[in-house]
DNA sequence: CACGTCGCG
DNA sequence: ACACGCGCGACGTGA
């Protein structure tokens, strides 16, 4: 048999997938999640299936037939959330635009249309597939018609099949009999009365005995139980209407052209356009895949940008760009820590006119550098887009910020959850146009590449790179004033692209050969453990891998107190700690993992990471995190190990270069003192003012116990206490980090809020005013939006509320510790001093200090990051010196 | 490519 | 009855 058919009950799996995928909104607040389940499901069918005919079912908004049949039973339906009744439509759309026939019929059902259409079909000699989440369907699986149940289960879809057979096997009747049991024990979701006081294994022992409700009847009288009797003769009509509700029409006058359903090009531009707007990012790329060269090309605005390369040309489009009043900009090549190479530069003037100038012949990588320095250092106002990138063509140039604007900033500052911000991402957010995406122009070619052997569209692409942002500035400056970001833009993000550059320029030195050697003694180590460990368990497997790890430890060793995970058992350092006084060898399990986490990750990790020049080049990003701090990528950075004795020696191959120290410089406790500020409240300012341990007096306080009195485990408390509320506190959350009840864990809280009264004040007022506005704000009016807040799941909206009260704090924080950075940096540098900061870790700085001005860089750090800005509370710097980072902490 | 795990603040 | 601490990035596994 050739051709295959699935049918999809439309309203079901959309269902299902709003119910089983995270809330999801694109960037214009549009929910999304249930659409982009509904494709994935559907997606994974067509994979697995290859069908050749392909149709969604939807139920229709009037009432139905069978609806007006049992219109007395109505009522238990409950009403679609609002998120999920405005994907409806949208889900319609981004079917049609793929060419998928959508069947729905007036008066009848979705399961109406899915009946008639599947045994249509299976007449026909196809082979059908129904894809739904209602069991209902059931009664009409054969032999040919495959009904195909998908259930998230933690994440994962997995599909239940059932050909007729199965359903014998699993409920034991057929699936035509399936309609009769249903009609027996009712169906309180599906408005079916059923008999009175019949469930599912009264009802499942009759048909299997009787095989139909009307046979039931004929043999009323061979029924024993006395009460069962009653009860179905009394009801006897209302069996026979539940039979009549239970049973899918497999003949309603639909008509079903099998030509309407067959599947032709999903991938279609209108749909690409759809997928884009809906910012589905793997599907995007399932398209891109799909869609042919030609089909690719969609309309933008027209651009006719000029390559050039002849020197005299060159020469007079920077000449006009320095007068001109504003140009966009952008620089393509390759560039690393030791050397750069440019391809090209775009300089666009406006839509008209677009100048892309290849590197050749007079036009030297030197001549380039100059030119774009010159720009950037112009009254000219330059707009680009990423402009860090573009500065790692021009080292050894001092430059600081002067009339450029990132127009990646200020789109991140406006929108902080997004995950990228290029150029087809400024175009399609701030000029509602679609232009093609790099990947569509040039695939994964690198910028010489395309420029060599697909010139044509490397141009079109380049010059996109400058005139997007040159026309996008105008919009994203404005939403930055009315979102009152420009001060934050100004004055704190765009200089520290300045700052962070030169920070990755500089480096930091690691011994490498200390490094190596390390490596080498825990893969050693490692090696004995591996043996103890197969020893012990008296069989090889991979300990790295959790899958086999759990299969070992619960299922073959029996280990009680196994289970979470949606894969399977969780072997997380956390279950495995309790299961280590009852089994030796756990420890030699966690111990394992530690080592190889620390051997590949910062051992052998770290070391591919060093330059010729002895020293590691990492990325800093601005544009990644949605609290507004920074983080740091190959290498990161900011997670070298510090806690535990054993990795703690990492730090000691981060070491100062020759005639230097490091000097580290950490604010304590940022993020609890700014809460005190922010929260006004008087007792936890008082707390502070005493200049003593914090976690102390809040625990003297909480536990109303003398401040000398206060026991370890009471300041642990107090501590963990904190901590929490700095997260967003929860009961739950607090009495997993204190191994207590969620009682005990909540009378914490409660006795914490009545001490400091400001801070419940102040997160209940955050809360309140995220969910009245969408999002919350830093003291530097750095916004982050919370959509999670308008959600209907319990989970997500939680969720959202401690969002709302971590985010103003960890984003402040991270807003002095930026500014702190820039005032560092430049003071370092306007004393023309030879010391560098070399790495920020969230709130500490890292700097590489000349011996003979370790003084004057220890006060400027003490001052200027202590003077950040003027608090309720002092904000306090730890500081420490020494010739390596472990020291120096 | 997603997931589990674990390193940091 | 039950979800659950906030913010990141890298690695190994396994589909």
């Amino acid at each position: 048999m050739d051709n295959k058919l699935v049918l999809i009950d439309g309203h079901s799996i959309l269902n299902r997938a709003f119910y089983g995928v995270p809330d999801l909104t694109n960037s214009s607040g549009m929910h999304t999640n249930a659409v982009y389940g509904f494709l994935n499901i559907m997606f994974k069918i067509l994979d697995e299936e290859k069908p050749t005919h392909l149709a969604v079912a939807f139920d229709v908004k009037q009432p139905t037939f069978r609806h007006e049949m049992y219109e007395q039973y109505k009522g238990t339906r409950k009403a679609m959330p609002e998120e999920l009744r405005e994907q409806v439509p949208l889900m319609k759309e981004v079917l049609t635009a793929m060419g998928i026939k959508i069947m729905e019929l007036p008066g009848y059902e979705a399961d109406d249309v899915l009946g008639t259409a599947s045994k249509h079909a299976e007449r026909l000699g196809m082979n059908v597939s129904v894809i739904t989440g209602d069991r209902d369907l059931l009664q009409l699986a054969t032999e040919h018609i495959l009904i195909r149940i998908p259930k998230t289960k933690k994440g994962t879809t997995e599909i239940e099949n059932y050909y007729d057979k199965d359903v014998k096997e699993k409920y034991q009747v057929s699936p035509i009999e399936f309609i009769d049991v249903k009609a027996l024990m009712g169906d309180t979701a599906d408005n079916i009365p059923g008999v009175p006081s019949v469930g599912e294994k009264t009802a499942t022992s009759l048909i299997v005995q009787y095989h139909s409700v009307e046979n039931v009847y004929e043999h009323i009288e061979e029924i024993t139980k006395k009460k069962l009797k009653e009860t179905l003769v009394n009801h006897k009509e209302l069996a026979f209407l539940s039979k009549k509700l239970a049973a899918i029409e497999i003949d309603s006058p639909i008509e079903l052209d099998l030509d309407d359903t067959q599947i032709l090009n999903l991938y279609t531009q209108e749909a690409f356009e759809l997928i884009k707007k809906l910012e589905f990012k793997s599907m995007i790329k399932k398209f891109v895949d799909h869609m042919s060269e030609d089909t690719k090309t969609s309309q933008s605005f027209e651009i006719t940008p000029k390559l050039i390369g002849d020197f005299d040309e060159t020469e007079k489009v920077f000449q006009k760009a320095l007068g001109a009043k504003s140009i966009g900009l952008h620089v393509f090549g390759s560039a690393d820590s030791l050397s750069f190479q440019i391809a090209a530069v775009s300089i666009a003037f406006s839509t008209d006119e677009i100048y892309v100038i290849q590197k050749q012949w007079f036009v030297t990588d030197d001549y380039l550098q100059d030119k774009i320095v010159g720009l950037l250092n112009s009254d000219t106002e330059v707009c680009v887009i990423g402009l860090k990138k573009i500065l790692k063509y021009t080292p050894n140039r001092d430059l600081d910020y002067y009339h450029v604007f990132d127009c990646e900033i200020a789109a991140y500052l406006i929108n902080p959850l997004k995950d990228t911000y290029h150029y087809d991402d400024l175009a399609r957010d701030y000029l509602s146009q679609s232009v093609e995406t790099r990947q569509e122009l040039t695939g994964r070619q690198t910028d010489e590449e395309a420029l060599e052997e697909n010139t044509e569209h490397f141009v079109k692409y380049a010059a996109l790179c400058s005139i997007i942002p040159l026309i996008c500035k105008d919009k994203l400056c404005e939403t930055l004033i009315q979102t009152k970001q420009k001060d934050l833009f100004e004055t704190i993000e765009m200089p520290l692209i300045y700052s962070l550059d030169r920070m990755e320029k500089e480096g930091i030195l690691v011994e490498r050969d200390e490094l190596t050697q390390y490596g080498k003694t825990l893969g050693e180590k490692i090696a004995i453990l591996e043996k103890e460990i197969y020893a012990e368990v008296g069989e090889e497997f991979n300990i790295n891998s959790p899958k086999q790890l759990g299969e070992i430890l619960f299922v073959k060793k029996g280990i009680k107190g196994g289970k979470k995970t949606k894969t399977g058992y969780s072997t997380s350092a956390e279950v495995l700690e309790k299961l280590a006084p009852d089994n030796p060898y756990i420890n030699k399990i966690l111990e394992y993992r530690q080592l190889t986490k620390l051997k590949s990750t910062y051992a052998d990790g770290l070391v591919n990471f060093i330059s010729e020049d002895g020293r590691i080049h990492g990325t800093f990003n601005q544009t990644i995190t949605a609290t507004g701090r920074i983080s740091s990528t190959e290498p990161n950075l900011q997670n070298i190990p510090i806690r535990m004795e054993i990795g703690k020696l990492f730090r000691k191959v981060f070491v100062p270069k020759q005639g230097y120290q490091l000097i580290d410089a950490d604010y304590s406790q940022i993020e609890l003192r700014l809460l005190a500020h922010m929260s006004g409240d008087e007792n936890l300012i008082e707390a502070y003012k005493m200049a003593q341990d914090i976690h102390r007096i809040t625990a003297s306080k909480v536990f109303d116990t003398p401040l000398d009195e206060v026991s370890d485990e009471q300041r642990r408390n107090a501590k963990a206490v904190n901590f929490g509320i700095v997260y967003g506190i929860s009961s739950f959350g607090l009495s997993q980090d204190l191994s207590i009840s969620r009682k005990e864990a909540n009378a914490y809280i409660e006795q914490y809020f009545k001490t400091y009264p400001g801070i419940k004040k102040f997160l209940d007022d955050t809360v309140s005013h995220a969910k009245e506005n969408g999002y919350v704000t830093t003291l530097f009016n750095r916004r982050r939006p919370v959509p999670e807040l308008s959600s209907s799941n319990f989970m997500q909206r939680s969720f959202g509320e401690r969002i709302a009260m971590n985010s103003p704090i960890q984003g402040t924080a991270a807003d002095i510790i930026k500014l702190a950075m820039i005032h560092v940096d430049h003071e370092l540098r306007n004393r023309n001093l030879a010391s560098r900061i070399v790495l920020q870790v969230h709130d500490e700085l890292l700097i590489e200090a000349k011996e003979d001005e370790i003084d004057e860089v220890t006060s400027i750090l003490e001052d200027k990051m202590k003077h950040v800005m003027d608090l309720k509370v002092e904000l306090e710097v730890g500081m420490g010196v020494g010739d390596n980072w472990l020291m120096a902490h």
